[in-house]
DNA sequence: TTTGCAATCGCAACATTGTTGCAATTAATT
DNA sequence: AATTAATTGCAACAATGTTGCGATTGCAAA
């Protein structure tokens, strides 16, 4: 297995996306670390951080790809909550207590939710 | 308002669409017409059809854009229901008759729903 | 502390996906 | 057939993500 090395760029992702109630863009990571490191190093250390169970990956409803701090996922590793996408400021956040329930009636084979509400958050209403 | 203008690009782009089980992203649809209009004029086809209220868009948990049929948009408009996406053949279904439920805790307003749920459909599992 | 090596980084180049402006074409009405 | 607005093709651009490679650096062992 390759050796987890911490280096400087990953720290201050890891920390930001830590810190933010919002799952945060490649673009407003980038915005919030001028001049740390290269476009190209923010995807590579998100790609390790999501690979080490730190941050996982969200999509948006309108397909922005934003990502967002683990809670539990060195234990359970759930992903399977609800995120909200508020439609004004384009926030997305995990609400982790919701459970959605549903019945499935043909015969697919279900590994991953993925369940996204639209609308207006508390800020924005 | 725009006067609606049937041509051979759109026609072809909606049969392609509405004869396939599965949501197509644009590259399929390029694919699958090959030569028939340019790569812009697809976009714009399915802008229209969008406007019109004949397909629908469907992002996909891992970011890609697809575009599926709409059964019963012109009457209810109804896009809360499930798309269920294979992680093997990364075909995307709608699967109009389920409902999920949930309860919602905090104070958000609702708009639109997204669920996908994600695993091996019936042909690949 | 110094050395060695693999992990990480920066840079350039490229790929994919989607958008916009504009001149040329075309469907549909008169 | 003439008119007109909708549609198209082409070129150019923008945003997002990926890859190769030489240079740098974290970290462990000497």
């Amino acid at each position: 297995m390759k050796a987890v090395r911490s280096t400087t760029a990953k720290f201050e992702i890891q920390s930001l996306i830590a810190n933010s109630a919002v799952a945060l863009s490649h673009t407003e990571i980038q915005a919030n670390t001028k001049g740390l490191c290269d476009r190209v190093t923010i995807y590579r250390v998100l790609e390790r951080l999501m690979d080490e169970g730190l941050v996982h990956k969200v999509v948006n409803v309108d397909g922005v790809v934003k990502y967002a701090n683990c809670h539990t996922c060195s234990t359970k590793h759930n992903h399977n909550h609800i995120h909200f996408s508020c439609q004004k400021c384009k926030s997305v956040t995990c609400l982790d207590d919701v459970e959605p329930t549903f019945k499935l009636p043909k015969k697919y084979k279900v590994n991953e939710m993925n369940f996204t509400l639209s609308g207006l958050c508390p800020q924005c209403s």
